[in-house]
DNA sequence: GTTAGATTAATGCAATTGCATCTATCGGAG
DNA sequence: CTCCGATAGATGCAATTGCATTAATCTAAC
């Protein structure tokens, strides 16, 4: 009996880990999307490209490589892609030594978005995250959201 | 100088957060989506809004009220409600005293369903949630996110 | 070097979401 | 009572996402 009550304690504490982490993830991701479309800006998913991109250099990245980085689905990159190389952002090149494959590289336009970018959501994680939380909350709550966090396979 | 210091290490956690936040959380949502959908059953939003209609009792819920308690556009409420009526989980009655507005019910059909999906929602949470923290993890998670969470208005 | 199977990326089509607008009703000011 | 702004909910249309499949190329076994 004791056992099984622990069982059900811990049940329940997950559970409630669970509702607050999908309340608190989407609230303020949604505050976050919402100040950079206020800003006039693009949403984030664009950002995460970018900067992965940025990241990579030069020589940019295969698509499937940005697929495993951003977590999206491989037809979903395929379309962001689309959309970025529609706006200027991105280039897609041949790729040397793949021929099924292509490298995506950042433009200038590209680089200058994500410092455009930049500023307003620095400026959203501030007001949605950071005010919320001091030194050693904001600590801890990022060590217990790294428990949840699947290492990369 | 210090000052400007502390302020950075902040703003540096305040990322962390939002970083392991969004991962956590778009990890988390996906595996259990992922589950429901294995086992041959609807979204979780169908969930919720069964349970809060469930919650509500006979009478049941206007749809605004629908609309704060899970978060959701109107418009995407009034779509999703077709999809639940459609499939015979909900009723959309006449609202005694507003003739603007209506009643939403569940059938008995609604009800099993969430019966249905309850221990397979469960389960999921156990096995993305529950089975990575101890008691005291779960507990601090759980209190270091409400910080985040917006009182409700 | 041929071929079977795996990997990379795109795409047609359906479902969902977002946006703007619309209709109907309500409630209070005059 | 009548009018006006506010509230409840639906809906047309565009953008995005999900699913299944496809085309092209690569790799390794024969």
């Amino acid at each position: 009996m004791t056992i099984k009550r622990a069982a059900q304690a811990d049940a329940n504490a997950g559970v409630r880990v669970w509702k607050r982490l999908v309340q608190a993830g989407q609230q303020t991701m949604a505050a976050v999307e919402a100040d950079l479309k206020a800003a006039g800006l693009p949403p984030l998913i664009w950002y995460d490209a970018l900067w992965e991109l940025e990241q990579a250099g030069e020589e940019g990245l295969r698509p499937f490589e940005l697929e495993r980085a951003m977590l999206l689905a491989q037809y979903n990159l395929s379309r962001l892609l689309d959309r970025l190389e529609a706006a200027g952002h991105v280039v897609r090149c041949r790729c040397p030594g793949d021929g099924r494959g292509q490298m995506i590289r950042l433009t200038d336009t590209g680089r200058l978005l994500r410092q455009t970018m930049w500023p307003v959501y620095a400026n959203a994680i501030h007001t949605h995250i950071t005010v919320h939380l001091n030194q050693s909350e904001a600590d801890q709550l990022a060590d217990a959201l790294a428990l949840l966090v699947r290492p990369r396979p």
